[in-house]
DNA sequence: TTGTACGCGTTATCAT
DNA sequence: ATGATAACGCGTACAA
């Protein structure tokens, strides 16, 4: 006979199987009643649910998943959730996910994309129905493998025209034009650049000076800044900026953190801001708005970029395909006191 | 015969089985030769690798997990992310948890300790070999139930010397204590208290008011702000407790960032911090110490907490049983400009 | 509407 | 050092 005849009423999980001689129906019955109960008579399901209550049964989704081959699992891989960029996004995702009844499985891998190669091949070992992966460049070997297994894939926080699988995001090299455009026309010619080496921010990076090139008298000195991006490294890029020459009135940030450093910087130091330096961020994160002065930026809707990633993997995984596999977010300038 | 002999190369994913046949091995000597080489002969594992290299094999948790009862799975539930008092504590746990071949099951659960039972039980069923849960209020019906699957749990961000199982955090309610002496010794006579509704903010709360009530001459005024704390709601906030009598010459905040948002207020309305106006924070945050005027706050050591938090459980999974399974961090003033 | 037989892919256990 | 066999707990597919 099946183990769980007889054992103490500790340790040992009961199983289906415990539940279903309870409730004097095959197993079979009592899975259907839990999974799917309009199947089954509701007088059925009664039994069936007072017999749970009476063993306490918890199913076992390793089992389940097993044998479906459905996890109800998520993977989602992050470089960093101190730096209060990917939070929102991340948040909404398990809340979105949540709701779909799927959980989520975080890897915080860092911004190396060598690691994050390893670091996938044994999160697919979890079977997950779907894997947010954050940007675009992936290892070609992950790519291969993660459209061989034809798994649910959604990239984020970047835009290409070919994705691995569908894509929710916006071009950082198009934020970075706006922002240098922005303080271009506001007549600003000596920029500062104060910026992480992430890879995505150097994409902004780029935008920002591809667009100050095409100005003959345009300068621009640069500092850069550690990740994660805090105020303490703002201040201390910002004394780096001042001390160079030609000394900024314009200096364009790869965070709000950063830029709410530079702002605090400039003030020590007895410059106003923007009287003589303008200060712009990138984010819009929460404090943004709040602060004094308000700090000018590029904003991004970064809870729904992890709403629609949600949305779109449990949509996928369960047959609704993506009317459009690439979703461009896009972004937009919040002008304000700080440039 | 088994499936997998006569498929395409695509998305059906190699077994075991599979590695086997293509090694002429059996899978159990493949499976000995992956997760414990050295009781393997090298030639063996050699010939296995080289299989599995051309399969392009990834093992299968979910069916690993059953067979060994063992997940490599760690849950963990916190009630918000997006409010940079939990960030740096999770990633140290994921950090720690990857080091030692665990992954992370994340599950944002907000502070409704109600929802959360139901929440964890789904969470059970996928077999973590631990879970963390934060604070150390939690449903009997939950209690219960974590108690009977004899699961390694570990407790944060609060103290209590009765844990579920084992507990890292520290005292909420002195560390309220030690805010309101601060000041009181300090001199001030007329406080503010600018609070979060969460639980462990209110001990920190019914701990600093405790220590004011020891004060004849002392008056308080109170505010509330919302969840997650941000720079706004401190401001707003900040701009009720000017409006009460008596204007308040010391204010204590649940956090440094509604303390930010306070000072900022505060400046905006023309009042010097903290030559008119002592303001207070608690968790030093990374900011803290960089704003200007830089914040005096209360500090834990939250990544430690994740650190150590991790550690017991995949020690006490792999047998070592804590020393101390309760673990007071314990935390320490940190006199800066704001007061 | 309910039950039976079997497979999901792996590891434990015992045998060789 | 390696192999054969039997679980692990559930869902699919089909039968009744």
């Amino acid at each position: 006979m099946t183990r769980g005849k007889q054992r103490g009423e500790y340790a040992v999980a009961p199983t289906l199987e415990d539940v279903a001689r309870e409730a004097g129906l095959s197993s079979m019955t009592v899975s259907r009643a839990l999974n799917n109960p309009a199947i089954v008579r509701p007088a059925t399901v009664a039994r069936v649910m007072l017999a749970v209550e009476k063993t306490g049964y918890i199913p076992n989704l390793l089992a389940g998943s097993l044998a479906s081959r459905r996890s109800r699992l998520i993977a989602v891989v992050v470089p960093q959730i101190n730096n209060n960029m990917f939070v929102d996004t991340i948040q909404a995702i398990s809340d979105t996910l949540a709701q779909r009844g799927y959980h989520m499985l975080l890897c915080v891998g860092g911004y190396a994309s060598d690691s994050e190669a390893a670091l996938v091949a044994t999160l697919l070992s979890r079977k997950p129905d779907g894997i947010v992966l954050t940007g675009i460049h992936h290892a070609a070997a992950l790519k291969k493998r993660l459209i061989n297994a034809a798994l649910p894939v959604v990239e984020i926080w970047d835009l290409t025209p070919t994705p691995i699988d569908m894509l929710v995001g916006f071009s950082h090299e198009k934020a970075g034009n706006l922002s240098a455009r922005f303080l271009l026309d506001k007549g600003h010619r000596r920029f500062g650049l104060l910026w992480t080496g992430d890879q995505r921010a150097l994409l902004r990076k780029q935008g920002a000076i591809a667009v100050l090139q095409t100005c003959r008298e345009c300068q621009f000195v640069e500092a850069e800044a550690g990740l994660p991006a805090t105020l303490r490294l703002g201040r201390e890029g910002m004394q780096r900026l001042l001390a160079q020459t030609p000394v900024p009135d314009a200096v364009i940030c790869s965070s709000d953190t950063l830029a709410q450093g530079a702002i605090l910087e400039a003030s020590a130091q007895g410059i106003d801001v923007p009287r003589q330096l303008a200060v712009m961020g990138f984010g819009d994160l929460d404090f943004a708005a709040w602060h004094s002065p308000s700090i000018t930026t590029v904003a991004i809707d970064r809870w729904r970029l992890g709403e629609e990633a949600a949305t779109m993997l449990a949509d996928k995984i369960e047959g609704i395909m993506p009317t459009e596999p690439v979703r461009d977010l896009g972004f937009w300038l919040c002008e304000r006191q700080s440039a």
